[in-house]
RNA sequence: GUGGCUGUAGUUCAGUUGGUUAGAACGUCGGAUUGUGAUUCCGAAGGUCGUGGGUUCGAAUCCCAUCAGCCACCCCA
């Protein structure tokens, strides 16, 4: 006997079977259609990238979680971490035959080496889209109304999009005289709603050496509550005589405005000061989605503006705004959550090995089934009906055609809805024709 | 990366203070029923007790290491 090698998988890499693989490419193809709906469109980049590339702008953060190496030519090398990197790579090389404003939509794996947790893998998908090359909040607002429409579109009622700017806060640490130390602020304020304001003090006094008034005045902005309205006017003081801070405002404003009038209902839009993203990059709008039924698996989607995405590779002025479906993470959630069907049939019909002695005839069957469009699956072998149909049946397939020695003396065939138990005989000629017709009315649009 | 909890058939779990050949349910496969699936009945297969060491006359059970999962920190999709 040889010696066995263990079959395994790496921490935080993970195998998809078909009941996992199916409901995950239909999320695909959602996040696809879309996007394109909004004319973004596709591009894929090398899963590979110079270390350089990949290092250029990032926080030793990034660096510890980047999976890197040195290639077989001696190069070091790592794999991209998101998908915004690599895009901004993109757009430096390409920006001037693909011109602007730019949309693009980028469905690939990511790989970040940290540990792993419930909705966080070693290696995961993201779904990003983004709009480069235009100022003009309007790309802002759309960023949202994809977000809504994709979401929608997966089925997801009850789901919270929190939106924010950055110039907000940036316009209140100005007026506080703490704008260098907005970065170590963004950070504390992150953990408001886990931690508390307690915490939260603590740690602005530590590591951005606030004074207990500028921790004061920040936990004030950042506990502002209520509707969208409200927590704008309550802003509008806070803010006043500051330019950053006043357009921050301004912005959001406009796109709740925006939002309200195009029908996005106000709880799906959740004005929230105290989101601020980790990512030092962003610079304007800001968003995290979470689901209402499970906000611990943490954000869904998350985006925002950043004024010069690509200002380490090109001396190109390139704003974008865009945000980014963790697929994976959604997919697990759905999942915990009992929201997906559960099929492992790729093809809706099921054709029985009947008649042993026909296959032929069986294939050529199928073939007129599938040359209308329709899938077919046909079994390898003649074992017994009653197994064919268990089969079929355990797998979710909507339809079987019961075709045997009579059946096909007579030409004709049943077609047997599977979900209802009922079956109608119809007849084979044609090249299927009545059959096909028999199918399709079964069969949702 | 740091700390905590967990790890027994395909799945969900039992397994008494360490004591013979490790059990159940569901699932899978076969049969009852040589042309009709989710019920019922009968039967079978399936376990290096995550892996590797150690303590012991004896380890699924105790100890150490390691791998994986979950949780917190960190960060984030």
């Amino acid at each position: 006997m040889t010696e066995r090698i263990q079959p395994r998988t790496l921490k935080g890499f993970r195998d998809y079977l078909p009941a996992a693989m199916i409901p995950r490419e239909w999320l695909i193809d959602t996040a696809r259609r879309v996007y394109r709906s909004y004319g973004f469109s596709p591009i894929d980049t090398p899963a590979l990238e110079y270390l350089e590339i990949l290092t250029g702008k990032g926080s030793d953060e990034t660096d510890k979680q980047l999976y890197r190496f040195t290639d077989h030519g001696g190069r070091d090398v790592g794999l991209r971490f998101d998908l915004t990197i690599p895009l901004a790579r993109f757009a430096a090389q390409y920006i001037q035959e693909l011109g602007t404003p730019f949309k693009r939509y980028h469905i690939a794996n990511v790989w970040r080496g940290e540990n792993t947790q419930r909705g966080r893998y070693r290696e995961f998908m993201q779904c990003d889209f983004d709009t480069i090359g235009t100022e003009s909040i309007t790309a802002d607002i759309e960023m949202v109304l994809v977000v809504h429409d994709l979401l929608t579109a997966i089925g997801i009622e009850r789901f919270t999009i929190h939106g924010n700017n950055r110039r907000i806060l940036n316009g209140l640490l100005e007026k506080l005289g703490l704008i260098e130390q907005s970065i170590p602020v963004l950070r504390a304020l992150d953990k408001l709603s886990k931690a508390g304001a307690e915490v939260v003090a603590k740690e602005l006094s530590a590591t951005a050496g606030a004074s207990d008034d500028q921790i004061r005045t920040i936990l004030e902005l950042a506990a502002l509550e209520g509707n969208n309205e409200q927590i704008l006017s309550q802003l509008k003081p806070l803010l006043s005589g500051n330019a950053t801070g006043e357009r921050g405002l301004a912005e959001l404003t406009e796109m709740t405005s925006a939002l309200s009038t195009v029908g996005i209902k106000s709880e799906r839009f959740c004005i929230d000061v105290g989101i601020a993203r980790g990512l030092d990059y962003y610079t304007g709008t800001v968003l995290e989605t979470f689901l209402d039924d499970l906000p611990s698996i943490g954000s869904v989607c998350s985006g925002g503006r950043y004024d010069n995405l690509a200002e380490v590779y090109t001396k190109e002025h390139l704003p974008g705004v865009g945000a980014s479906l963790g697929l994976d993470r959604l997919h697990s959630a759905l999942e915990e959550l009992g929201t997906l069907e559960k099929t492992s049939a790729p093809a809706p019909v099921f054709i029985p090995f009947f008649d042993a002695g026909r296959r032929d005839d069986y294939l050529q069957f199928a073939a007129h089934l599938r040359q209308a469009g329709i899938g077919v699956e046909f079994f390898p072998e003649p074992k017994k009906l009653g197994k064919q149909l268990q089969f079929a049946d355990r797998r979710g397939f909507r339809i079987a055609i019961i075709l045997g020695t009579d059946e096909f003396a007579a030409g004709q065939c049943q077609v047997k809805d599977l979900a209802s138990g009922g079956s109608k005989t119809v007849s084979t000629a044609e090249n299927a024709a009545a059959v096909i017709a028999e199918i399709r009315q079964i069969l949702p649009s």
